[in-house]
DNA sequence: AAATAATGTTAGATTAGCCTAACATAATTA
DNA sequence: TAATTATGTTAGGCTAATCTAACATTATTT
């Protein structure tokens, strides 16, 4: 049985290294992902080197083991499956979630998860847009950019959010943006790179810290949009 | 905020109050409750006590404050709400609900709560029968007796199991017995204490243990079945 | 290549929650 | 009421998870 805290530092590793897309993260990576300090996280690393959930030499990355990345992407699931029942099923806005998901998905029982997956019929995407991890800890990533990125002129579709901080989310649910919504870049301010997006109709100028945290999809590369990303070959 | 272990000890104080109905707990009583040693006890309710949820005095017992009541309420309103949601919604059965609910009550969110017990269309009892205490630490308790207790030939109606550990539910369920079920005592062997009880038309021997821990309403003082006992006399 | 900055590690302290073993008080029984 | 049993308390120790402060290594810049 994991700890509370373990589960924490191995769905911290499990993201971080899926965000980057590369298999090794840091220590003070880490810490400030966990809001630890980095001392903090090595006598963690002690505990999971000795339980085999993570692989690392002295002043070099850590790396999960398949052990550890199965584990983290369980969290992982998890946590998104909890979200999209607060969503779905009692009315929780998009900044409230976060919040109680992270308490519930510590809540260790097979059956309670696969109950709750069936109930909310089989999601592939949590109430973010982010892909529910199946059960061998493949992730479906789709193949998305920013708001930032896209040129202007061109119109896309909001399929994610980045950032998960309240005043973030707030922000975008001020703009009345929701997910699968529609958006087309109208200009660009070179002086202060505001950019004019157009939601339904209506013009909106947002900052380009805001443009950097919404993924969406260009409406002319839909066909290849989704692959399956194997985080973990297990089986 | 209450720590976890906090949470279990309010809750556990407030439902040992509940089953013998005097305010005073012992030490002794409270660490076979929560599976640890008496001098754990202590250790913690020096901490309670300065947090003023408790009042005791040396070597004499423990008694809530009305905080602590309803701090305690507020616990077991959650593992209720949570085991019903269980049993309603997940299809879990009658013995797999207490381990989960276990963990789900520690989860803090009073959105949470709320939408639940909407979702499940504010009941009162939880499918072991025991009551849903209000948001003020009011429990509705049933003037009910055991099983055991019923007079032979007397039939009465099963309203809620006072065991909780896994053999005992299953026993039960064996039976076929589930709640608002018609019991009627058939027989009794002096000898060995046995009783014969017909459910549904069939005729089972039940063991004194089991008959002890089945709490029924005879159909007979259905009237005044009902009263709400103020544990908690606040606001 | 030396200086600086960034990152990683270690030692030693702290807190929460539990334990055992010894002891103190209260309740019960002979 | 004295002896016994049940119950409650204290001291001292342990582990998990965190911290700060000092130190070591690696990476980056000049």
């Amino acid at each position: 049985m994991l700890t509370f805290t373990e589960e924490n530092y191995l769905k911290a590793l499990f993201q971080l290294s899926a965000e980057k897309g590369i298999d090794q993260v840091g220590t003070t990576e880490l810490a400030q992902h966990l809001n630890l300090k980095p001392a903090s996280i090595n006598d963690m690393l002690k505990k999971l080197k000795e339980k085999n959930f993570v692989e690392t030499e002295r002043y070099s990355k850590i790396t999960l083991t398949d052990e550890g990345k199965r584990r983290g992407a369980e969290i992982m699931r998890r946590n998104r499956i909890w979200e999209t029942f607060l969503y779905d099923k009692l009315d929780f806005t998009w900044d409230e979630v976060q919040e109680v998901a992270e308490q519930l998905e510590h809540v260790s029982s097979k059956k309670l998860i696969d109950k709750l997956y069936d109930l909310l019929e089989s999601p592939e995407f949590d109430p973010h847009g982010n892909p529910i991890p199946d059960l061998n800890g493949n992730l479906k990533v789709q193949f998305r950019k920013t708001l930032a990125e896209v040129e202007t002129g061109q119109s896309c579709k909001m399929v994610a959010v980045k950032e998960s901080s309240n005043s973030f989310l707030q922000c975008v649910m001020n703009l009345g943006l929701v997910l699968n919504n529609k958006i087309t870049v109208v200009r660009r301010q070179e002086f202060d790179d505001l950019l004019d997006i157009e939601i339904n109709g209506r013009i909106h100028t947002v900052s380009q810290k805001l443009a950097q945290n919404i993924y969406v999809l260009c409406l002319n590369c839909q066909k290849e949009s989704t692959c399956i990303k194997h985080l973990c070959n297990l089986n």
